[in-house]
DNA sequence: CTGTGGCGTCTGGTATACCAAATACCAGAA
DNA sequence: TTCTGGTATTTGGTATACCAGACGCCACAG
């Protein structure tokens, strides 16, 4: 036993407004925005009702979200959960492939044997059997892998970046055709950027990057199918909370 | 005359908050906050009475500064505004690095002619002997040449995330020391990067603009030098408002 | 001289009240 | 019925009051 008396340090973090401002968002993230019925208007008061807190925090976790993109605040109407254009989907595709392909020039640069087989693994994990079968557990590991190129790139904000691109993207697979192949072109594709960053061949893994992102540019601009406008916002589907 | 009584809308979008934000930011931005003796602590009373009027304007504003990484607020200490370390100013111009060199390469498939052309005039516009007088003007001219490359992108968000970054950028500037031949050897970049453009050549554009740009990364990386933090935020020098 | 504890003050966090614009609704006139 | 104008309601914006933690100051005990 030691002698000393050592507590660790509280959070004290544990802002109101920053507990709402994850609340929100879980929330806003689990629903369908893009299903026909969904509600897309939020109600500081209500919301202050709900959660049986001032409107204050609430203001500020809108705030917040409004910076992200993901809802509008419009003066005097309300506030809306937001719903992403196809361009504005393809413009946030567009800038991962910048982000991602830097960083997996940084990878050969500058992560070490270890680090580099870890992503291996991270894909070996997930074979290609059972990644036709179960679609939305192979796009999770999807991301875990592209995350992990970004995070042995070195660079915390080509990380934080990529992040909050990321937060938008998962909403719109379910706006996406799947096409039979693509996962399985998809994970030749990762096959490929790994020999190309364990051969520590900078210009062919960027390239490699960029053009397997392309394709899903491609593949969203082709496939993505706009939501029926014809239902407003007044239909009583709850954001969950 | 026209028969009937038209009116232009009037910009409904004239809240305190807007206003107040960019008040403190161009404040901040004007300061420098790196001189040994910048007072680096905001207050928010003091500034609602300064601004007369009441706090919440105010704080809605700081939060979203520190959400821009321009200042920090922490409870029950005060509202501080952030000088950015090496590295993350390091981080800054890599992740730049990514944004415009896919920017160019979506130059030369999407600009027509005279978008590119529009370009070289803007180089053309600083010859190389007024650049070595006036730095001040040519790092201006500097921001504008990228930040057009990367507005003939097409890509929205390649400019605003950019934008973002470029906030940050100008206040390094007095920061890193200047070396002879730093802006004869800019220009000389921008040609060949204007050069490669006109060829669409997208491959080279984009190894231009990176190389240049990691041309930045290593000089502030040489030459940064670090401010004295032997004084605290207790002098009494304002930010100007 | 030392350090301990009380206490006033400063500061951001939260709650609440009020405002003005947008909107919905309804009654009365044509 | 249709249009008009007033009015109640909704909603975000702003002002203000109060809270509790952090901090500095100082008297007082050891």
């Amino acid at each position: 036993m030691r002698r000393e008396f050592i507590v660790r340090p509280i959070d004290g973090n544990f802002s109101l407004k920053e507990h709402i401002y994850d609340v929100l968002r879980d929330g806003i993230m689990a629903m369908d925005i893009y299903a026909d019925d969904a509600r897309l208007k939020l109600d500081e008061r209500q919301l202050s009702d709900q959660l049986q807190i001032s409107r204050t925090p609430i203001r500020e976790a809108l705030a917040r979200l409004e910076q992200e993109g993901l809802v509008r605040v419009v003066p005097r109407k309300g506030v809306f959960i937001l719903r992403k254009s196809v361009d504005e989907i393809l413009e946030m595709i567009t800038v991962w492939a910048a982000l991602e392909s830097m960083a997996a020039r940084l990878v050969v640069e500058r992560a070490d044997d270890a680090e580099i087989a870890s992503l291996r693994k991270l894909l070996a994990s997930f074979g290609q059997d059972e990644a036709k079968t179960h679609l939305d557990e192979y796009s999770e590991a999807n991301i875990r892998f592209h995350r992990r190129i970004l995070e042995l790139s070195g660079c915390g904000l080509l990380l934080s970046t990529a992040d909050s691109l990321f937060l938008h993207m998962r909403a719109i697979r379910a706006r996406t055709m799947t096409e039979d192949d693509r996962v399985q072109r998809s994970i030749v594709d990762h096959n490929h950027i790994i020999e190309a960053i364990e051969a520590r061949d900078a210009d062919l893994a960027e390239r490699l990057v960029r053009e397997h992102t392309v394709k899903l540019h491609d593949h969203v601009k082709r496939t993505w199918v706009e939501p029926d406008m014809t239902e407003t916002d007044e239909t009583p589907k709850e954001i969950a909370l």
